[in-house]
DNA sequence: TTTGTATGAAAAATCGATTATTTGAGCTAG
DNA sequence: CTAGCTCAAATAATCGATTTTTCATACAAA
């Protein structure tokens, strides 16, 4: 597998580093547009040369850092029209991701949805345990279109996901919007248990685009 | 960037190997399933460990190998469950990319998609220049849906055309169906250029399946 | 026969050191 | 001044050697 599925541990020093840099990254723990100074790099998270650098390799082929020759790596810039082409690929991906995963999604799929809509809403966004919430977050998303039968078509909106999350992840919250997303999660899962393929479509279409909406808020000033 | 301009020479030699290994990955000079053993290609590219492994890391998050953990890189299998999907996503995301491109492309566009047509006819697809001919046919393609106006999707295009030619180009040749897909490059320009957007949409669509069962019929009995 | 375990060769992953390239400070000529 | 040059320090890329893990085989016990 290309991408190590993040539910088993990675065992090689090379898939750690990877798995950490990538969770780093998302969270916005480097700056973005940053050079990486690989040496650094080597000390904050004690580890050998060549490990680090075959993540960086990855890292880049995923998109979440530039690779330029004889030059290393950098942070990608946050820029508004990357974050809109981001957010109307996620729009359409998983709305197509959504239709078909309605139509095929069996019982099992419908119990894991509630299931982890359920954790989703019991998780507490404050205190330390964001990133908990953040893991629950992606899980109940992945859950959601997870019976679409499109391998890439999963793929490519975790890439997205990462993306996206770049951006929002930086956003100051704003808890009357929080609320009405959070609130989005369980209607999305009640009309996808309806079946009802068009309606579900719509409202993740807009749950994404009011997510775009406080992404975008966040990042002002920043953005090139 | 992650995946180099494939236009811009590359400068070191993990980049250099990455763009070889791709190709002979695309072109099948690897078996599907197998092992790569990794000594064995540092002889056979004379290059050494490092930047190798490198490379090998990047063509498996780019989707060109599989990665196991202490286990090295595999060639991915061939899989008709697979193509079916690589195809339908490359329908469904070049034929969103077409429209959109249409919807902005300008007169510069309109010049390139032209040129980039006529070259593609003039290639002769015969004896040893198969290669060239490869090249042209991806460039056309390309500069097809270029002016789309999303990054993403280009990048997901271009991916997913590196695994469904993983398909094609060990099709046996069919001379009519080969006749038919050519016409319809010409006819594709001729759309593009009436901003007919939902006719190219149609035949790219329709361009794109009989590619597919041309793929289909090549692979079978090498498929699980 | 079957199952489990030891073992050594093969291969993957990693490390430490070396080589090659870029970068920027200081200098020079126009 | 400023554009261009030189050279040394910094950093990226690569190499050769070492460590760790896997895999196939042989052997022992049930």
């Amino acid at each position: 597998m290309a991408v190590p599925k993040r539910e088993e541990a990675a065992t090689t020093r090379g898939s750690r580093i990877f798995d950490t840099l990538r969770q780093d990254l998302v969270n916005g723990r480097f700056e973005a547009g940053q050079k990486i100074a690989i040496s650094s790099l080597r000390e904050r998270y004690a580890v050998g040369l060549s490990p680090l650098r075959e993540a960086l390799n990855r890292l880049a082929a995923y998109g979440l850092l530039i690779q330029e020759n004889q030059r290393g790596f950098r942070v990608p810039r946050l820029a508004r029209e990357e974050l809109d082409d981001i957010a109307e690929m996620r729009r359409e991906l998983e709305g197509m991701a959504l239709e078909r995963a309605i139509q095929h999604g069996d019982a099992e799929w419908e119990s894991e949805l509630l299931a982890a809509a359920h954790r989703l809403k019991r998780a507490d966004m404050a205190s330390a345990e964001v990133d908990q919430w953040e893991l629950l977050h992606a899980r109940y998303h992945r859950t959601l279109v997870a019976p679409c039968g499109s391998v890439w078509l999963l793929r490519f909106i975790d890439q997205l996901h990462d993306q996206f999350d770049r951006y929002r992840r930086m956003a100051p919250g704003v808890p009357e919007i929080r609320r009405t997303l959070d609130g989005q999660h369980s209607e999305l899962v009640e009309l996808a248990l309806n079946r009802d393929v068009k309606g579900a479509r719509a409202l993740l279409e807009h749950h994404i685009e009011l997510s775009y909406q406080v992404a975008l808020g966040s990042c002002e000033g920043r953005l090139e």
